[in-house]
DNA sequence: CAGTGGTCTAGACCACATG
DNA sequence: ATGTGGTCTAGACCACTGG
């Protein structure tokens, strides 16, 4: 039995501005067009999550756009929310969706791959037009180093350490957040020269440092914790890779420890 | 209500052999200790995976062995048996768990972390004694190659390929899945002189390649299909990282073309 | 054949965000 | 107060595997 609100849609086609969500956009209706096919090899909630997928990848339901009520287009479908939802969580885990709970769901950005070149910047790094991309500095203050952070950067744990989170965006859309942490004995003037720009670079030609490369780079596996995720606006257990990498000046003295995480489906490393 | 069997077994303690399956193992009783708190932040189907998991990782479902089935463990824990599914399916996408239909579900081994350094053989590569390590040669032949494979071997697409598909094991169980593809020209003797030992190396240099590195990899996320789901023994949608490399002779001149797959979760790969 | 995991539905209640 | 997504249960049927 659909949900009653449906219902009186479907009786009462005169009062179309009704309400403005209840109207079925064009996409549902070709996503529903067809029944869908019981006891095939593929199971109904992978027939759904195949339609949803090649429709979102078309570009029809949009970036950005919010979905109707999971009832709503269970009904539709003709098939129990929960099967619905199933497609859905698996849609989300890939990034295709991105649920707010009491809110809605909403299409996100197209996973495009962004291919990062190790051993650059961030900016040389990244394939597509430079504007389209912000640094969103979440955190930055002074600490002591975790013991794997003072290791790698051969300091004291007792030293003290900058330490900056922060975020990169395209569209609006997070990229991935990264933790970086730096020796603050040789970067004392770190939080005057990296507010105006945000840039790491030039805090490191301010204080002398005019070449660096990233020395070593490890590359894992993971799923999202809650903090990731909420930052990187994906569902809890989404896969993400984890980057931890260490940076060293012109004489081989490591001057950054950095970890990322990025969401699985939203990049392509490569290393040459 | 639980299956009758359980209950038959609680009331005939004496008759131990009547059916082993039926015994409920000493982990299970400790997961099954404290009830599940209702309505907490974390849901019940999310404490039901942390125990799993922590037992799991504390090695007492030891590698390899058989859960009891569903209802049996559903009723002990008093949950719904898709409660305790949806706890077990981000086991087995998390690699704890495989599940084999009509059959059981059984503890994977370990998701040890393998340290691959790029740039050097596998058996240099990892952690671990290299005894545990084996190949299994999946199929070896002639065809032409794909374009990508063509372009990044610099040859005609018309040309002859020796496509070798292969898979790594450590203790039987498979840590990654690759596809190597070589110019049939430059290595004539590759059959003959791969099969004794299945070694690539002992390929090249029968051909005079002494010295070969990889000039490029290119790392990427996604999620096993089928066939490599059934390869490596996960479950189809498992997150996975995926390897294309280009391996150059001393000139230069581009030699193999490889295309890997690993479970997200087993393996770490260090560049330099 | 019996037992296993896999799928699907129905209906209920909850927590959250918004108006 | 309403609608949203999130969780849980109950019960049913299926497909696969093995003895």
């Amino acid at each position: 039995m659909p949900p009653t609100d449906t219902a009186s849609d479907a009786a009462d086609p005169c009062s179309i501005t009704a309400r403005v969500r209840a109207a079925e956009p064009a996409w549902l209706n070709s996503l529903s067009a067809d029944p869908f096919v019981e006891r095939s090899k593929r199971a109904i909630w992978l027939q759904i999550y195949d339609r949803f997928r090649r429709s979102i990848e078309a570009g029809d339901p949009g970036a950005g756009v919010q979905l109707p009520g999971e009832h709503q287009i269970a009904a539709a479908l003709k098939v129990n929310r929960i099967t619905l939802r199933r497609a859905w969580s698996r849609l989300q885990r890939e990034g295709y969706l991105s649920a707010r709970k009491g809110v809605g769901v909403f299409v996100r950005r197209q996973p495009t791959l962004y291919t990062v070149t190790e051993n650059r910047g961030f900016l040389a790094n990244v394939d597509g037009d430079p504007r389209e991309f912000a640094v969103r500095t979440l955190s930055l203050g002074l600490t002591q180093p975790d013991p794997e952070t003072a290791d790698q950067l051969r300091i004291d744990p007792s030293a003290t350490v900058v330490r900056l989170e922060r975020m990169r965006l395209r569209l609006e859309q997070p990229i991935y957040r990264t933790e970086k942490v730096f020796p603050a004995a040789r970067f004392p003037r770190f939080e005057e020269v990296y507010a105006p720009g945000s840039s790491v670079g030039a805090v490191f030609r301010a204080h002398g440092v005019e070449r660096f490369t990233r020395s070593r780079t490890r590359v894992s596996g993971g799923f999202a914790t809650g903090s990731e995720a909420a930052d990187l606006d994906l569902t809890p257990t989404t896969p993400v890779l984890r980057t931890v990498a260490t940076v060293v000046d012109e004489n081989g003295i490591p001057i950054e420890h950095s970890r990322g995480c990025w969401p699985l489906t939203m990049v392509e490393l490569i290393f040459e």
